[in-house]
DNA sequence: ATGAGTGCAAATGCTTTGCATCCTG
DNA sequence: CAGGATGCAAAGCATTTGCACTCAT
C-alpha cells in the first residue's frame, strides 16, 4: 500500500468523472492537495495552503468541492469541539474513507488515524441492551489522551495538562 | 435514582456555591431548566426556552453559565457534525456527567445515552497496537444509525434514510 | 461596597449563498 | 453551446467580546 495518497486521488477523479461531474483545473488542485493530506485539515486550511499556488482560489469552490467528494463517499468528516486550550471547532475533512478512528492529543492537537478492527463489532453487540431497537450504522470513536510525541516532552510547555 | 435531575441541580448549586460563584437567579433558573434537559440541547435551545419565562434573558448569560458549570465538571459536551439533513452543527450539552457514549438517530436526530458500563464497551477500547505511546484519558463513542421508533415507522418520510 | 455577573450590541470565525461570468464535456 | 462550476462579496449562524450597569455576597 505504498502511495495510498496517490491511489485515492485516482479513484477520486475516476469516480468524480464516472458520475459526470466536471474536474476543472481548480477541482484538480483540490484532489491533489487533499488526498495526500494526513492532517485531517478543515477547509479553511485547505484554502490557505491551495491560494499559494491557485491565487484565484475561493471558499466557494473548495467548500463545494469537499461537498462533491462528500456526497461521492470519497470523505469522511470530523467534529471535535473546541479542545483544551479553545484550538478549533471547524469541521475537518479526512481523506482516509476506511473505517477507523481517531487518538487526538490534548497538548499538541495533533489527530491520529486508528484503523477500526474487529472488536467495533463486539461493543455494537453491547448497545442492544442499553438502547433497544437501535439500529446501529456506523461507530465513531474518539480517544483523548496524550500522544507519544508529547508524553516524552518532559519539559516546556507539557504541563498545559491538567 | 428517582427524580436524577433534582440531584443533579441540588449538586451543581452546591458546587458551583462551594467555589465562590454567584448564585444569580438568571443562574439558578439555566440550571432548573438545563439540569432536567435529557435532550442535549444546544446553548441557542436553552436560551430560546428560557427567554419565555426570563425576558431578559442573554446570550452572554447561557454561554457563561454554561462555561462555569463546564469548568465545575457539571456538563459535557458533544459535536456532532451537520447530519444527514444538514440539522445542526452547535455544540450540544449533556447534564449527564456519568461516563457514557451516544446514538444518534439518522432519521430523527434524536440523541440517545448509553451507559459506558457494559464490561464488552469497555474491553473494546483497548488501541495500544494501533498507536503506541499514546496515553488514553477519555474515549467518547458515537453510534449513528436508526432509533427504535424511526425504524418502526413504515410510511411517512422514514425513506429519507439513504 | 465591590467585584462578579448581566445585558445589549457589535465583532469574530466558519460556512453558505446569490449571481454574473466562465469553461468543461 | 448548455449547464455545471467559479469567484467574489454579502448573508447566515453559533459563539465571543467590550463595556457600562446591577446586584449577590
Amino acid at each position: 500500500m505504498r502511495a495510498a495518497h496517490k491511489e485515492r486521488f485516482d479513484r477520486m477523479v475516476a469516480d468524480l468523472r464516472h458520475k459526470g461531474l466536471k474536474l476543472t483545473p481548480q477541482r484538480l488542485a483540490i484532489l491533489r492537495m487533499f488526498s495526500a493530506d494526513e492532517s485531517h485539515p478543515t477547509a479553511q486550511d485547505l484554502y490557505a495552503r491551495l491560494r499559494v499556488t491557485f491565487p484565484t482560489m475561493s471558499f466557494a469552490t473548495v467548500y463545494n468541492t469537499l461537498d462533491a467528494l462528500l456526497g461521492a463517499g470519497h470523505v469522511a468528516t470530523l467534529n471535535l469541539g473546541p479542545g483544551p486550550r479553545g484550538e478549533a471547532r471547524a469541521t475537518r475533512f479526512d481523506p482516509n474513507t476506511e473505517p477507523h478512528h481517531h487518538a487526538v492529543c490534548d497538548v499538541c492537537g495533533g489527530i491520529t488515524d486508528i484503523p477500526a478492527t474487529t472488536r467495533a463489532l463486539v461493543a455494537s453487540d453491547a448497545l442492544h441492551s442499553a438502547a433497544p431497537g437501535f439500529e446501529v450504522r456506523t461507530v465513531e470513536r474518539l480517544y483523548r489522551g496524550v500522544c507519544a510525541e508529547c508524553a516524552g516532552t518532559k519539559g516546556s510547555e507539557t504541563r498545559l495538562l491538567s
